[in-house]
DNA sequence: TCCTTTGTCTTACGACTGTATGGCCAACAG
DNA sequence: CTGTTGGCCATACAGTCGTAAGACAAAGGA
């Protein structure tokens, strides 16, 4: 984040530094003027480099794309890894799946690189395998936990952890699809009238 | 549809034809190409038309797009219109999602200019306006079966129709999302667990 | 009949695109 | 010390972009 940089600091450090500033200007020229507006000189001028430093760094228009996701996939992730556990199950699904929604400028942020790349990911078959990647892995998260619950004896036995796992994140990329593109959804009443029917 | 013209039609419906023949192959183009790729000029090849045809019909590029994702959201809605209400309403239903879920082919082209559009929507105001009330007319009309099943005895009164019906948009359109990316997905499976653990 | 409208096409212009190439400077290896 | 490497930048090129302008044909109304 912080532009201050040491002297001292190794020129492949800096190097690395500099292509994270480029990826993450990618994600803001996304998220802030849209899919169509990304090019090797709009997220040259984003980041304060020239269109030949984004060139050294990222061979193609393409390689940046893909930049940009990975790194927003990178973003939801950890958040949703450094997640609190605790609580009753339905709290703690809540909460994960919360931090998958444009709840906030940063989410929003996220969330609209998201679905704008998902989108795309139907006819850029590259981009596709990353959102699979994370579609799983959220959903394995989910059912892990839905599962752990029901052994437990918190849930009835008649909970399908996959299913109810694969269709909450049905429900939190829809709601996702539908709040970047307005503001105004109430998408945390929604979510939880789905988990509390699912995790009856 | 058809190519054939007739040459004693009037010059109105000629250009009508014309302006329908060009939205559509803008349909085509961001469904096989991908949103990106939509010029005027690659519209233009697609409708077989000149550049100069297209300007004429849809005087910016921008409202091109607006002209595909309209006729994409009029075919998706006019099928909803006509789907079948007979039987259980979760048979109902699940017919009605399905409508707006890509299971064949020409579903799929559809969908995903609708999530490209949805996606673009966040940085593309214009467009948000057109994606809301689409989403609104889907929510409503699935809301309102609900209820008359709900006054007819046929579910609980615990059941409330607008969130049911919001959490029901909301999974299609994630299943929409997920779908468009990878085929193999076992979408009517997952649709089906949703609406049984919503209508209880 | 002439004039206006409408649909289609061609051409043109400036801006922007992705990418290849080469130069400059600092840091490191020998 | 010299040679090499890596990060960064400037430039160049061929192509595409959106859009404006004008030409031509057909048709309708006066």
């Amino acid at each position: 984040m912080s532009v201050v940089r040491s002297p001292r600091s190794r020129t492949t450090s800096l190097g690395a530094a500099t292509a994270e500033r480029i990826a993450d200007a990618a994600v803001t020229v996304v998220a802030r003027d849209g899919f169509d507006v990304l090019s090797v000189r709009t997220v040259a001028r984003e980041a304060g480099v020239s269109g030949g430093t984004v060139q050294h760094h990222y061979d193609t228009r393409n390689a940046l794309l893909l930049a940009a996701f990975a790194h927003t996939v990178d973003a939801i992730t950890s958040r949703l890894i450094h997640s609190d556990l605790a609580g009753a199950v339905q709290e703690v699904v809540t909460r994960l799946c919360e931090q998958a929604l444009p709840l906030d400028d940063e989410r929003r942020r996220e969330c609209i690189v998201w679905t704008a790349l998902s989108a795309a990911a139907s006819t850029h078959p590259e981009l596709a395998h990353w959102q699979r990647r994370a579609v799983t892995l959220f959903t394995a998260t989910l059912a892990s936990i839905i599962r752990d619950a029901r052994t437990a004896g918190e849930l009835p036995q008649s909970c399908d952890p996959d299913v109810a796992a694969a269709v909450l994140v049905a429900v939190v990329d829809g709601l996702t699809l539908h709040g970047v593109a307005h503001q105004d959804q109430n998408s945390t009443a929604i979510l939880w009238a789905a988990i509390t029917a699912l995790l009856e």
